[in-house]
DNA sequence: CTTGACATTGTACCTTGGTACAGGGTTTAT
DNA sequence: ATAAACCCTGTACCAAGGTACAATGTCAAG
């Protein structure tokens, strides 16, 4: 068990040396054991804890998230549920802002489609459509005035 | 053209009374006409102003992009084209996001299956995966090992 | 023994889009 | 006349996840 210090902790998982002492002000860090010269020494363990980290933020976990999953990473006894809870939240979370993202996009491309094809002579239809209320438009909807 | 003070254009608008002073100091919205008193008076076309930029966020413009296309939108000369540029860049920013986003989609729906289909004797597999680097399932790909 | 690369601390700053005061002055209605 | 409801200014604060100093101390190599 190597003891590393802080810049080779950080090496070792691609993080910047300042994140480990935000994440220990974050409490996602337990203060590490100290050198006679105060600096902060780190096990293998830490290195772990670190990708941890960072592979649940891959998958949209914050910061606070992390630090109940850290909880639940130490606790023996069944924390598949929680987990499985949290996971489930956060799809749906995920799947929130994927709407939204999916509706900016459907309101974007006809903007784009109607300024692609208007007559050159008309003012811009963006910046028109951008002076009063832009609607959405529905799946398959057909305009029938 | 009645003279609105800062509160009635605010509720004309549908926003707080403070982001109007913080459009002002962003540069969005120009230093309006004062009363003797120091008011701000702003008029109907400050109304079609903050009308333009919610419609522009709504589509995913940020301040920034957005005091661009203001000035774009008082340029008589075309700026059809310019406006189009933006919109096709805003797309594909969007489309960066989307893609991110479902990338942790998949790989969070994946771990939520191990998970459900688990044998209950086992570590929790949500957990388990944080531990180790996370790959991405591609589209279709078996593994042929 | 000195130089350079590391480490420590606290604090400020970054992004984006606002919101919330505090401590005043003004306008409007009763 | 006085209270409510405005408005003014500057400044600080929020989320979220860091990054960047400055001033100082330590460690290893040459």
């Amino acid at each position: 068990m190597a003891n590393l210090r802080r810049g080779e902790l950080a090496r070792q998982c691609g993080v910047n040396g300042e994140t480990l002492r935000y994440y220990e002000k974050r409490k996602l860090l337990a203060p590490p054991v100290r050198s006679s010269s105060g600096y902060r020494l780190y096990s293998q363990d830490d290195v772990a804890r670190i990708r941890f980290i960072k592979n649940a933020q891959k998958v949209g976990f914050t910061l606070d998230d992390i630090k109940e999953l850290l909880k639940l990473r130490v606790e023996k006894n069944r924390p598949c549920e929680s987990v499985l809870a949290k996971a489930q939240t956060k799809l749906m979370e995920v799947d929130k802002k994927l709407a939204g993202l999916k509706a900016m996009r459907k309101v974007l491309t006809r903007l784009i489609d109607q300024c692609e094809r208007a007559a050159p002579t008309s003012q811009c239809p963006i910046l028109e459509s951008f002076e009063s209320a832009i609607e959405n438009p529905m799946k398959k909807e057909r305009r029938l005035t």
